[in-house]
DNA sequence: TGTACATCAGTGAACGCGCGTTCACTGATGTAC
DNA sequence: TGTACATCAGTGAACGCGCGTTCACTGATGTAC
């Protein structure tokens, strides 16, 4: 059957970053193996090596798609503007502290699912989910500017990144709290998540 | 050498306690093998099953004592009554959201530490980390309403409980950011604990 | 455009390794008398 | 209190298993002419 296209190589290529991008969020990047990733995306394990130099390698290149997929979406809400009652930002944070969002493992924020993976990953998958903490960070610091100018406040730039830091730790840890506690305790979930969207 | 006195083997057994109890924040349950722990304990790695009938068994163990003690310590903080100018929850805030518990990886609050674990580790230990968090937020609301009390203002049970979660939530964002991204950008770290600091 | 050949993505078996768990063995402790 | 024997904690080798990675092989694609 082989050799495949350029077309079809790249199209498979792109399959194991996907693949990879769910599984890592889902279960944790040490306990998804090559032969589970290589499967999900419909090919056998051993092709693993054509695309990536190891899987730390892979690990690295997800980080920086998950991120990347994820501030995308985050500047496609902020463009969006007002909706209603609701400014993006409230619009972001009431979607990220929904159950929905608790539920998708394997598609949610990475900031939350590969937290601990970043712990205790190498410096190179570190350096990636850093870098996209940091985006989040400015990325949220620049809309909170932003929407208290429209409201006539002025907030300065140490002001604005201490509070998105904040938002993000706010976020961040009800997240994971809510998910820890979630097959155990449903209910407890849905007060945490219910709780931190309070405070907004 | 064997056999060994009762007293010994209680001791041997409390030894591989601490040491999972150390091994399992630093690095992760899954991570940390039974040879590593029984050699960190000073034994050789067949007598484990002398006293735990499964890894699973110790994490359950672990979870549950880790818990205790962080409590533990949370209750004498509390009993100590107001220091100076700071309530007891201003002080254990304090000293959450610092450098030093961040760097202890092997020793910290349980709720950060093994948040993830959590997730993907079984039922059972599952649920031993929930009913900690439940602990946690149970702990808290006393002291928030006992404090509020004390200022001569009435705050309920529903929202001291909510006070509570949200409070957890922000101590254990900030901290499993920090550590994350600590090694990394260090100066993003700090500036994480001390964000979340302002908030209080 | 057609032909001849080199390339290389996919396959699936195999590699060494470390894991959780089991086991036969040892010999000091615990116990029954 | 002494003695004889059963118990069982510790030892370290071994088990099966799944991991990340390597490899020889295949054959359609890509390319040089």
């Amino acid at each position: 059957m082989p050799r495949i296209t350029k077309e079809d190589k790249a199209r498979n290529r792109q399959g194991i970053v996907e693949a990879a991008s769910r599984l890592f969020r889902l279960r944790g990047v040490d306990a998804v193996g090559i032969a589970d990733l290589m499967k999900d995306a419909g090919l056998t394990h051993g092709g693993f090596y054509n695309h990536f130099p190891s899987k730390e390698a892979l690990a690295v290149e997800v980080f920086n798609a998950a991120f990347a997929d994820s501030l995308d979406r985050l500047a496609a809400t902020v463009r969006r503007g007002p909706d209603g009652s609701q400014s993006p930002l409230e619009r972001v944070v009431d979607r990220y502290l929904s159950a929905p969002h608790r539920d998708a493992g394997d598609g949610g924020c990475p900031s939350a699912s590969l937290v601990t993976d970043a712990w205790r990953q190498s410096g190179h998958v570190q350096a990636a989910y850093t870098k996209g903490v940091e985006g989040y960070v400015t990325g949220f610091a620049e809309e909170i500017t932003r929407e208290a100018a429209q409201q006539g406040v002025n907030v300065d730039s140490a002001e604005a990144r201490a509070r998105a830091i904040r938002l993000l730790s706010e976020l961040v840890g009800a997240m994971v709290l809510a998910r820890a506690v979630h097959r155990v305790q449903p209910a407890l979930s849905d007060e945490i998540l219910h709780s931190a969207r309070q405070a907004r």
